[in-house]
DNA sequence: GGATATCGCTATTAAAGTAATAGCGATAGG
DNA sequence: CCTATCGCTATTACTTTAATAGCGATATCC
């Protein structure tokens, strides 16, 4: 049992003790699947936990239940009545904060020899494309 | 050995199999100590392996190392000869990049009733101080 | 020269996190 | 009753990180 304590602002976190917000933020976001399953979530309201499992390529459920348990104490994601998982409006002010952040991606791409792989200025894909 | 390839836009990694640059860069800097390391080198431009392990409170220089890799190899991060690591111009667009972000986890912060924690806004602290 | 100190970096073992498969109890429809 | 799907848990194997000790190389001081 890993009985993690809830990832939430002012709680101690991996990556800080301190409890900052961006802190704690990134060690949320940035465990496995976290950022993927938030994808998944965006343009369809809702969806359930098998849906999100195939959707999103997870081959096991654990960590599934272990990122939703964390984002939903977070705040991001809620769970409404056997209607499946979708985001709060904290949780599409987060996809939403995520732009800057893929604009350099795409910048970095670019100086590592690998523009054809940015995507985020291009009009062809909407920015809601990005993350994948 | 863990021999792991290069975090690169084009990769495929932990987050994604496409390569896609924003979820290259999240899984880069969602791993341990990468975004508390390029915070330590943020004000003074040179430090050593030893003065970094120190200031970021790393136990093991191992994971350290790795991380040290990585971003060397990623265009973020250069070690300079006898003088110590420092961020790239990119490395310090990156930096920049993540205001959003940050100030979407002071708003989590607010909204999860910690907004004492947050200092993003603030005029006291410059933006530089988001990320501890 | 020789002792001391710091540099970047590696070896090794233990702990924590994740992968993968199988299955539970609950609910709903036929 | 039978079937199907729901959210969720148990279990075992594997990967990543934690923690301590130490290497070879360079520099400094006596």
């Amino acid at each position: 049992m890993a009985q993690s304590r809830p990832v939430k602002p002012g709680q101690p976190v991996r990556n800080s003790q301190s409890g900052q917000p961006i802190m704690v933020a990134l060690d949320l976001l940035g465990r496995r699947w976290a950022l993927r399953i938030l994808w998944c979530l965006r343009h369809q309201q809702q969806k359930s936990t098998r849906v999100l499992q195939q959707e999103c390529g997870i081959s096991s459920p654990n960590v599934l239940m272990s990122r939703l348990k964390e984002l939903r104490e977070a705040g991001i994601v809620v769970l409404e009545e056997s209607s499946g998982y979708a985001l709060t409006e904290l949780g599409g002010q987060l996809m939403e904060s995520l732009g800057p952040l893929a604009e350099w991606a795409d910048e970095w791409a670019r100086q590592s020899g690998r523009d054809d792989l940015a995507c985020y200025g291009r009009a062809e894909r909407p920015v809601n494309q990005v993350i994948e």
